[in-house]
DNA sequence: AATGAATGAGCCTTCATTCAT
DNA sequence: GATGAATGAAGGCTCATTCAT
């Protein structure tokens, strides 16, 4: 009777399996782990209340995989090196790096959701933490801090490569993260694709002349006897 | 019926309030706000399953008190100006302006909530973020773009003073929400007095750098076209 | 509105309590732990579904407690030695013990629970069985020791005399707890109080033969070489 | 599609079947009917889930068909009369009654589950009882009644040979059904096959007095005027 | 014949909240 | 004013069973 050969079983086995990943990713995003419910999650999957259990053991395993999933489909539509060529300069390389950061945490869609999930995770760490930023997180930390090397030259100490590097990532995720107040603030800030480049552009500008300063030795006058 | 007059009525019923706020502010802190239940509150506070509806309403109302509370306490310890003569220079105050907000965020004691108050109001903002907006953090903020505006000097266009003065404040409040993925990635970073202090001073001295080059008009060469 | 003085506040208190007691005696009695739901359980105590955990803490809990109160009864009612006087023949004594025994777990009304409970409990012993035995049980199997020991003299050993208790308990125990095959093999056999002490008289009989023969030394012939 | 003939399927089914059988024999008699879940039947079985409910159309159907299969086993592995020569007197036939009785309870290897089988049947009888008592149980009973009957000699009536025969069983199956409260009360007492057969040993003993007993006609002093 | 993904009913428990006292 | 027993809604999870393949 049906004579088509793809999509192969495993794709057929598991649309259910898909869907709950999926309306999983909505909800938690959307309220929180704790005041999603599991019922809610199978409803929008049109799946039972127990293809949770079946297929992710339980509440926290669905979150588990929620969460490595979200990581995975947001790295792999914007990689970190925004397709540069490989002998670009430290500069274009940091600008690549903020550029294509807010663009995974300011993404609209299915991948967006990373966000919000990770935010969550620094208020709320839960056992998914750990293997993450093993995995996926000190990978980016290390791919920053090698730029931030080169762009302070010979002389740096480790702590001051963290240091900067800390300052880069700080401003990235300091949009995303205090929204709730931004908006309050600056109601008419809007976070459209223009306005992200612009962001990566103001962040690359300002983090490159507080590298600089960072790469110099002597203390501005105003920081008391140091 | 009674006529024992010690302690009076007043003082009874604010301390039984008192006590719930400041087991409130543990729990809340500790747990969140979904994960807390009202009996642990009355619980650790000696006081009775019905205290809380009894003095706060519900739940959200006892939250909200808790909040505001102890915002009032972070900023009674730890002024903005961190007292300042009236004549220092905008980078003395830039300077004070971070050190009082780390300190503020990183306090150990009853005040030091505030923080994680905030980054769980940051995920999942709740009714009693609006007025601790208008009255707290709004004069905050334009204290911080006063002095950045008085860095970046007279030409300096609104949006490029609101740019900076989140640079600055983002690397600030970075370093408190991102604790969960930092602890991860260094271990052996630790936030004692002293290296607050230091952390003060590098975000000083790399925001005036980035300051100073938000005040040029050209853009570095990296940035595509721009 | 109320001049009632009595019960006193204890008994108010404690009637939903009560009410779960009773109501749980009876479900986990008919259909045994597993089965008995608490859903079913408060329904009939006209209780919420709240109430077994408010009072006590969860179904294990509720079922201790009705398994401590059910033998409680049972032994208020049906005491031991029947009330016989002080100087009542160890014949007598055993008979009083086997009678008392038998009507307690044939007996009808709130406390013939205990039979039935009991008897799921040798098959699937819980954590409240502990403290039973030590409490309630070990007592009679020491009263019924001493009864054999009297009628089998001084010389005999700790062994016989626990055999002999053993073969006393066991034909008492039969009938209730073998029931169900009984009523298959015999459907005319009844358990009403004539025929339980008839009953009583003949394991009075059977014993008493019974024990006095292992007071003797010589093994009968039909026994291989002992 | 498959060209191996080896194992046919006749046999194929015939060991899930048995697997099925061997496992549940395992599980029902470890935790009982209610808490014995059809996967872990499934699991140790090495079949699939729906392997009950193909076989033995449900969970009932299994468990009827493990009753009735370990009492076959049961029997088959100590026959009631032990070999007894055709000629043996009462006195032997009743004590290879007993001491059968008792192997066949105490028994270990995979047909020890026929006796907390029972046990369990005796406290919340299954739909298979029915079948086996007429099969196997009155058998057994009609067996020990004509034993009774021979050593109460002619002028016995039938509630004495009846109430004589369960005083045998009674003290026969006690061991074994009320080992909870046996193991806690006397916790050295072990039923290693040496134990089983003083047991059987002393079962005949004090069974052949009590028998002998109410041969008589005269009831005992003790009696209340009887 | 046999699989295993999917089902839906139901269970125990927790929690914020209320109300008579 | 303050208590604490009682409520009812809801949540996560388990389990026997089914059905398309």
């Amino acid at each position: 009777m049906s004579i088509k050969f793809q999509p192969p079983d495993d794709a057929a086995q598991d649309a259910t399996r898909q869907h709950l990943l999926e309306a999983a990713g909505e909800v938690f995003a959307e309220v929180g782990f704790h005041s999603a419910t599991v019922r809610e999650i199978c409803q929008r999957a049109g799946a039972n209340v127990a293809a949770v259990n079946y297929h992710f053991r339980d509440k926290d395993g669905l979150y588990a995989a929620v969460l490595t999933e979200s990581l995975r489909l947001s790295l792999k539509k914007y990689p970190a090196d925004m397709g540069l060529p490989p002998k670009a300069t430290p500069e274009q390389r940091l600008h690549a790096f903020a550029r294509s950061f807010l663009w995974r945490i300011f993404s609209t869609g299915a991948e967006s959701r990373h966000g919000r999930l990770m935010a969550r995770e620094m208020v709320e760490p839960s056992a998914a933490l750990d293997p993450m930023v093993k995995e996926h997180i000190r990978p980016l930390s290390d791919l920053l801090m090698s730029i931030v090397s080169d762009l302070l030259g010979d002389k740096a100490d480790p702590q001051t490569i963290r240091l900067c590097a800390m300052s880069v990532v700080s401003q990235v995720v300091f949009y995303h993260h205090c929204r709730p107040v931004l908006s309050r603030l600056f109601p008419s800030v809007k976070f459209d694709p223009v306005s992200i480049d612009h962001l990566a552009d103001h962040i690359t500008r300002f983090s490159l002349a507080g590298i600089k300063s960072a790469a110099g030795k002597r203390a501005p006058a105003c920081l008391p006897g140091k």
